[in-house]
DNA sequence: TCAAAAGTGTTATAGTTACACCCATGA
DNA sequence: TCATGGGTGTAACTATAACACTTTTGA
């Protein structure tokens, strides 16, 4: 990265956005049995970091977490919550210091943790002037991150995993039509453990927020397996 | 309050605080079966206030909390956990508005809330140079409350309610040595409803947090109930 | 003797876990 | 015919709620 490009984003950061306050993003996908975190590489550095922001001076924090959402994958309406608040004065002293002082990025952040799930075959990654990479990464197998950005990762998988039976998790994380073995296994690898089949279908059955959508007519070798999408009263609980 | 005060820590703040971010405190508290929360009244102003204040450049957030609760009542060691942040950018809109606006309070503030609980016998709450009253409300019949600062307790609340069970809420809420009866009392009034004596009795043994100190010797017309204070270990996990 | 407190028993109900069984179906 | 999926039955266990009974004790 040349030296200008931080350094002119870094006046206009100081022109509109709100000083030391960021907001991390802990986007979780799912994919082909895999579920996995969004990361992006600095350019410069070895460390991943997550996705994240500032909040500019007249934005809700809200709007801002969607909007840097938006801007690194394209998602849009996506579930986002607020999970956590980082702001030890030293979390971020080891970054940019070959930097002038007045550089923007310089300064100590208190960091808003936003955490958000997407269907991943639905958005393209894109990294950020700053970074040479936006990838997709297996939430149990982290690569090395800076500062405290896995502890922060961490503190969002134990949200996601309260949430997951009381928010429209699913709904976002699966395409529009699944089946129940798909469903139950993306449930088993957030909670990292295995579920009773038969228990499972009678848990998501009581809660009645699927609709049945026909049988797959998939060329695989067994029976074919029901196809459901949700209810799309749950969007409005 | 004399412009020249507000003015004169103005300057202060400036020179010493991280703009934009406040912290506010509800501070739980408990007093003769009474169930309350700490407030402040702002001079000039008709609205009451939770005891706030701003985060030192060198210090972290956690230790500005303890900080401002120290300065407004007086009480060290009590418990004290972030809950949540509120950032609307119209939040404190409606504040200051006759004031110069490069005075420090009229800047937009996002608020890290943090709930704290006390036992009230233990402390003095004292007014800052911007209130004339600083004193214990009951949770339950709030007073006129300026902003969002209504919203922030009934979540700081909520947040009381589901670590009552988790965390040493009752170590910090009744003195050292207290009955069965208080410790129900006391649970009853945090929900908000009744629990079963003989029930409550089974679920508080079983968790095996309390030691037995003898019986009370009050002048009361019946038997004398036994005494409790909460195993140290608690504070340890 | 009465009211408060401590401790225990019991029953009903609800939710969870772990199995097991049977049926359907598509190559 | 066999592997996968759908649907249900059931027994063991746990947790909770509601109520009742007994005993202790201090004035």
């Amino acid at each position: 990265m040349r030296n200008t490009d931080i350094e002119k984003a870094s006046e206009a950061l100081w022109k509109n956005a709100l000083p030391h306050l960021s907001v991390d993003c802990v986007v979780f996908g799912y994919h082909q049995g895999s579920f996995n975190v969004l990361l992006a590489k600095m350019k410069g550095d070895n460390g991943w970091i997550l996705p994240g922001g500032y909040i500019q001076k007249t934005e809700s924090i809200d709007d801002a977490a969607k909007r840097i959402l938006f801007e690194r994958s394209g998602a849009e309406k996506v579930f986002l919550e607020v999970f956590g608040v980082f702001g030890e004065p030293n979390r971020s002293q080891d970054y940019f210091v070959e930097y002038d002082d007045n550089l923007w990025h310089k300064m100590r952040f208190v960091t808003i943790g936003y955490y958000a799930v997407i269907d991943q075959s639905q958005v393209t990654p894109v990294p950020d002037m700053f970074s040479d990479a936006c990838e997709w990464m297996p939430v149990y197998e982290l690569p090395e991150m800076v500062m405290d950005h896995k502890q922060i990762i961490e503190k969002a998988l134990e949200k996601l995993r309260d949430q997951l039976y009381h928010k429209p998790i699913g709904y976002n994380l699966l395409p529009e039509i699944f089946t129940l073995p798909q469903l139950q296994a993306l449930y088993e690898k957030i909670m990292n453990q295995k579920f009773n089949r038969g228990n499972f279908y009678r848990k998501i059955m009581k809660e009645n927020i699927l609709i049945k959508q026909g049988e797959a007519k998939t060329g695989g070798a067994h029976k074919a397996p029901h196809l459901y999408k949700f209810d799309p009263a749950i969007y409005t609980k």
